[in-house]
RNA sequence: GGUCGCGUAGCUCAGCUGGAUAGAGCAUCUGCCUUCUAAGCAGACGGUCAUAGGUUCGAAUCCUAUCGCGAUCACCA
């Protein structure tokens, strides 16, 4: 069992033998580094419950007590009102015998419960961002984290394929790229049809400052240039399914695929279904017929339809224009029926995506519930802070996005200049290979974007390059490559010897083994990989200690040296189960 | 203006459902490579936890107000 459920157990028998009460929670912790002990009891919230002049004898007949009735624990001080308990080491030694050889310890059996995560939905008109960067690690490691939590996972986007947006890049290429493409120019896909967008933008604000300077007011003019006239007829064009729109419209959609495929192919991260939203926008409508017919949607006199959500705090909202047409909220109605007809025993949706739009999901998850889809209830919007520049938002028009392959990229040489830096690779002329720098470089960027709570906004500075030292991802792959140095050399059987006493490295380092199967739970139910990654700095932070102020093999005794080892098999197994769920490779060498 | 989120060291961030003297990394400064990889370790410096009240034995954490920053409130997506 725990220790601290056998603690708590054993406390609240304490109390209700001896002093005759029932204390719904006892308060256990983790004893704090500074002061002596393992596991620490609160006991303040007894002192209302016990005459003051039994305070005293109070904590330390809970501490006898328990000393007495668990084998487990040995020892017990007093600090104010905390009992700080000392756990044996032969607890720490069995328990590190126990799980040496599981693979999987901490993570969850798989059970038939599917969860479906979206992430990334894309606009296809231009590359991906450091924004979308931090949106797909998070929906990454989101899926990884709750399949160790025994769930299923189907990993969706919606690709936000039809538009405006779209047509502009249409447009701009028609006119002006006399018939290249991404091969004949050599361009990545996505950057190609991107370019087209700039280029639709620039010529859109040149024609509307003429129409300005000819006298024609700002708001008027800016929907009236000749090539926005084209964009919308575009768009005309491709709801009436003309012919050669639509040719143009999958051949530029089709490059930019082929660009996202590389840049996610490159960040490591994978779909096991795309939505597009030239399929899904009609979606939704019927779901309106039935929504009016429960009396839960209502159509007014211009016959638009609204949902009115005032008892819930929030507004009127529209969900089909007069003329029929659905809007956003209704597309993602329908979409999310759709996918949850699409599998089987889906237990909840999670949506990955920005906290500007934290008001459309409140919104998306009231209508569904009053629509009466019991499912409603395990939907979650995974709602992440912006990735903002020291000039502020990034914007795309403006030039200011940092793209997302210059980035990586970019992160990669750097990784290579300064492991060419390093006394070990000047001295002997040796290097790494590009994958080994690819491994370290995309480690220091998922590890750097993953830390930070998602629901915070991250300041990324592009003239100071990511750390690649300190609290860093490289930091943790490190110490991976040193123990596996190690474990190299090991080739006898290692047995534990119960009696060994345990030096306070090696205890604290066991400390944090122990709680990683609670991190593990913590990171699922807060939907924070931040909190596995900061697990990790810790682990390794504390092995660091250890390793540098002891041998591990060829320490002063055989006991000695077995438990190191056992403890840095185990740290290493940690970190490849953690780096797994933060979507971090590890390399062989650095 | 309404709603939501954020404000912790010079900078970037931890701090679990309230608990002991608020923790890391970067930067600055000191030490440590003739035994397992120095992308490391050991240490120093650095804080009125935005401000003011309140609840509590106890508040960075909960409540209220104020200030600052951001988002959002479309028959756009």
């Amino acid at each position: 069992m725990e220790i601290k459920s056998e603690i708590s157990n054993l406390t609240s028998n304490f109390l209700n033998k001896n002093y005759d009460i029932k204390v719904e929670e006892i308060e256990i912790q983790n004893t704090k580094k500074d002061f002596d002990g393992d596991i620490t009891i609160v006991l303040f919230p007894f002192f209302k419950l016990i005459s003051k002049d039994q305070i005293s004898e109070f904590g330390k007949s809970l501490g006898e007590s328990l000393i007495k009735s668990s084998i487990n624990l040995i020892n017990f001080n007093i600090v104010g009102g905390f009992l700080n308990l000392t756990v044996s080491d032969i607890y720490y030694l069995d328990f590190l015998d126990t799980i040496k050889d599981d693979l999987n310890f901490g993570k969850i059996e798989s059970t038939n419960e599917t969860y479906i995560v979206e992430f990334s939905s894309p606009n296809t008109n231009k590359p991906l961002h450091l924004g979308h960067i931090r949106n797909n690690l998070l929906g990454y490691s989101i899926s990884k984290i709750l399949e160790a939590n025994g769930k299923k996972v189907q990993k969706v986007q919606i690709i936000n394929d039809r538009g405006i947006h779209i047509c502009k890049s249409m447009v701009a290429w028609k006119q002006f790229a006399k018939g290249a493409n991404p091969e004949s120019k050599k361009i990545k896909g996505d950057k190609f049809v991107g370019d087209y967008y700039i280029m639709f933008d620039k010529v859109h604000k040149d024609q509307m400052n003429e129409l300005i300077n000819s006298g024609i007011d700002k708001d008027i003019a800016a929907e009236n240039t000749e090539i926005m006239k084209a964009a919308k007829e575009e768009l005309m064009n491709w709801e009436k399914n003309n012919k050669e729109t639509r040719q143009i419209w999958k051949m530029m959609n089709d490059w930019v695929y082929d660009g996202f495929d590389k840049t996610y192919d490159l960040l490591g991260v994978s779909f096991d279904k795309n939505y597009y939203e030239s399929e899904t926008y009609l979606l939704g409508k019927n779901i309106m017929e039935e929504g009016l017919k429960k009396n839960v949607l209502y159509k007014r006199e211009d016959s638009s339809v609204w949902i009115n959500l005032d008892n819930e705090g929030l507004d009127e909202k529209l969900l089909l224009r007069s003329d029929g047409t659905s809007v956003y909220m209704t597309q993602d109605l329908g979409t999310a029926v759709q996918r949850i007809a699409d599998n089987s025993n889906v237990r909840g949706m999670i949506y990955t995506v920005g906290n500007e739009q934290d008001y459309h999901f409140k919104v998306l998850f009231k209508i569904l519930k009053k629509l009466g889809y019991d499912w409603a209830e395990n939907l979650f919007h995974l709602s992440y802070g912006m990735v903002d520049l020291p000039s502020g938002k990034m914007k795309s028009r403006e030039g200011t996005v940092v793209d997302a392959d210059d980035l990586i990229y970019d992160l990669i040489d750097t990784v290579k200049k300064t492991t060419e830096s390093l006394d070990k690779y000047k001295s002997n002329n040796e290097s790494l290979d590009f994958d080994e720098y690819k491994k370290i470089a995309l480690g220091a960027l998922k590890y750097y974007i993953l830390k930070v709570d998602p629901k915070k906004n991250i300041l990324f500075n592009p003239e100071e390059s990511i750390d690649l030292s300190g609290n860093t991802g490289p930091f943790i792959q490190y110490a991976y490559v040193r123990i596996q140095s190690i474990l190299k050399k090991v080739n006898k059987d290692i047995l534990i010897d119960k009696n060994y006493q345990l030096n306070d490295k090696e205890k604290e380092v066991l400390k944090i083994i122990y709680e990683f199967p609670s991190v593990i739970i913590s990171s699922y139910k807060d939907l924070s990989p931040a909190l596995i990654a900061n697990y990790l700095y810790e682990l390794v932070k504390n092995y660091n200690s250890l390793y540098q102020n002891h041998h591990i093999l060829n320490s002063k005794t055989k006991e000695s040296t077995s438990v190191r080892i056992l403890i840095s098999i185990k740290v290493s197994h940690i970190i490849e189960s953690g780096s797994n769920l933060l979507g971090i490779d590890l390399p062989n060498r650095m």
